[in-house]
DNA sequence: GTGGTCTAGACCACA
DNA sequence: GTGGTCTAGACCACT
């Protein structure tokens, strides 16, 4: 499991930590029950502070996507979101809103975004598929 | 020129504007010469404090993007370097990418993505047309 | 506003700050739109370290009780729970085990606790009446 | 004698055993003289690391509830000094006041509550018989 | 002057 | 040795 963390990108890092885990997860590269590496480990490796990897591990768990067990480690968990639809829909139209403002700029049109949209989704798929065999 | 910000979008305002500048220039939207808007002007367009969009034309100086002029205003730059078509695809792709590892884990098919991409732009475009006339 | 934290309680100080907040908004004595005191002077106050403060105020933020507005500070939210209503009731099923546990321990019914609860029902509302006049 | 645990709750394991044993003195269920499980029992009934329970013990040995009689076991003290009705109304009354505001926050009604605790009591309840037969 | 992020380093709860 | 909490203190983003 590599993260690459980027200390100059403005993204604060325990989101850039939250983020590539969520994308991993998304991806398949990481499945319920796989464990995380260790928060001291994590540091080391980022070359970060253990209270930041400590504190992206405490959002990912808030957020339902790994679970931690006291004094064991930290795992990949197989819960769904605990938050309402309502929030849900809320979240994912903040990103969204993103994507298009900046598709607005570059000059791309609704039918590019979405087209660009499946491609993604396609990628991100194929990377299941990678992984089991 | 219009920019579009989100305060919620978890990136400081400041760089949304240079962000989005950059992009309208990438996509040769803005042109060398072109005068950018005041910065109390551009401001109160965008409701949020003048000191934040001074600091994001003081960067994007820096960066050679704009160019200010004593007294007179500030101006797209000619050192304006517009992206390629893949570089815009690349920086969409990140966007793209955030917003499907979020569905993924707020458990949203592609489906409904497509269609929440759909509804926002829908409710952006209305937003310009209650603008406008 | 008083807060009071005991720091041989046990249970971390972040989450005693939470849930006294709670408590007040809960018995209407802060109520939506009141402003929260700032950080570091909450914990001067408290004789606490800031991040621990701030730490409390996020995972308020993070629950709806409160928002804060970056440079201006934290007012007491009027939105609702983000959280599903499943959640809601895992959240309020292992307060309710916690509580049936003491009463088992200390030899109460079922029927005395639920006097018990409502009794303290009573307490939290008439709170709100001394407040309006 | 029945302790209930609850990795959940956020209060330290060792903690809610310590509190669970003084509540069975103080509602005189536990009597002095009376011989508690072994450490290694204790700890294979609750599914929690002995070194926990050991901790939970030696804790209330310093605060004289229990005291070991080497290679004998460990027995209720008699210093165990039974809490009178009103101290167990306000221990409780803790509790209720955070399952309320928790449930304001929640959008629960006081009815909703009263119905939540009755449905974990009979969920506790049927526990008990299961292990019983 | 407000909240947000990060670091360094200590001590606790738990397996 | 693992995660959790707390402190002290620095610097940044924003009003």
């Amino acid at each position: 499991m590599k993260l690459h963390i980027n200390p100059k990108d403005g993204t604060p890092l325990y989101r850039q930590v939250i983020e590539q885990v969520k994308y991993l997860v998304a991806a398949g590269r990481l499945r319920p029950g796989d464990e995380m590496p260790t928060v001291r480990g994590l540091a080391q490796e980022l070359l970060i502070n253990p209270n930041t990897v400590a504190r992206a591990y405490r959002e990912l768990e808030q957020a339902g996507v790994v679970c931690t067990r006291q004094g064991s480690g930290t795992y990949i968990s197989d819960k769904g979101t605990p938050l309402s639809q309502e929030e849900c829909r809320r979240i994912l139209g903040v990103r969204a809103d993103a994507l298009l403002s900046d598709a607005h700029h570059l000059a791309f049109s609704l039918e590019e975004v979405l087209e660009l949209v499946r491609a993604r989704y396609q990628a991100l798929e194929s990377q299941h598929k990678e992984k089991k065999p």
